[in-house]
DNA sequence: CGATCGGTTGATATGAATCAACGTGCGTGG
DNA sequence: CCACGCACGTTGATTCATATCAACCGATCG
């Protein structure tokens, strides 16, 4: 489990490309499915300075089975993972590089305001360009062009390692089709 | 619970588009992680005449309280559903169109066979070109061109509603990048 | 002070989308 | 029983979004 710091869930293929399909913020356990694998079929990496607290996978389980609210609370953690990697696979199956950055801007700007670690929609933010372009399937240049765009029409503003959401309604708009979910 | 017959799963966009998640074989227990959920966020619809099972959540949840080795089988169902979202992701993420549709043919046909429902990968195949390219992000006319250039290269044949894989190596040379999972 | 990393920008290339037309089989209604 | 419409697949021409390639900048660091 995450504690604190910034991480994200990945796989290398063999051309080097790599695909990240998530980014894991304080309080995330890293993939809940996972308790039931021997080896994981995936890999991650921190972004900055990270604290992590280990469980034995054993007694997880045993936990799980004895405690009924703690089981409710996993099965509650492992349908939301199933949402957000649906909802992924709409913007990467479905959308444009705009809207993808939009998208994953965001979702993050959401999370973090949730756990409380934002300021007024702006936060600490050690994503590069090059992470969020693994993640939404496009190029780092290109997410760089994005991103400059949405500067550009005051949407957010991302540097020295901070977002600042300026437009969230517009960002809104951009990055979470209506009635999505 | 799916008995007989294919579906698929599904979201579609205010606009229009559709995004499919999967594609539901016999045996399917459509997302084992929607137990938990009042509404589903997804749309499921069938592509032949289906025969299903219906169960009620709360019977569910009651039995999974009370049988282990039940909970046992939804985890490791829960755990697989998980990678194969995933590898969903890298395919949308990273991949061609042509190694997207060999990547689709491949799992449907080790899906079929692992099922006893094919005969030498040779197998009913209701998917439309439409289904194929909604679920891999990319158009029907690309699909159809992916698929023309398999044909013509003896890999394989999808015409008359039947999927013929002639060279199943080749097939796997192009949809399973070597080291996946 | 040079090297490296992350970001930026421009020119060009390209894979897939789009648009358009056509074919074929099939079901349905006249 | 034929004719029409419709669903699905196919193919070609053109366009477009994004990749690729290349150069450069500023900050940081050893």
């Amino acid at each position: 489990m995450l504690c604190k710091g910034w991480g994200y869930r990945f796989f290398v293929l063999p051309n080097g490309r790599r695909q990240i399909f998530n980014f894991l913020l304080p309080g995330d356990l890293f993939p809940l499915t996972s308790i039931s694998e021997e080896r994981f079929s995936f890999s991650v990496d921190a972004l900055t300075e990270v604290h992590i607290l280990g469980f034995r996978r054993a007694e997880i389980k045993r936990r799980l089975a004895l405690n009924s609210s703690l089981r409710l609370k996993w099965t509650v953690g492992v349908a939301r993972e199933a949402r957000t990697a649906d909802e992924l696979l709409v913007v990467l199956g479905q959308r444009t590089a705009e809207e993808r950055v939009g998208y994953l801007m965001l979702h993050l700007t959401r999370r973090m305001s949730a756990l409380g670690l934002a300021d007024k929609n702006r936060y600490r933010f050690p994503v590069k360009q090059a992470h969020i372009a693994d993640m939404l399937g496009i190029t780092s240049e290109c997410v760089c062009r994005m991103l400059s765009r949405f500067r550009k029409r005051g949407i957010l503003d991302l540097s020295n390692g901070y977002l600042d959401v300026l437009d969230f309604v517009e960002l809104e708009r951009i990055g979470s089709p209506k009635n999505w979910t």
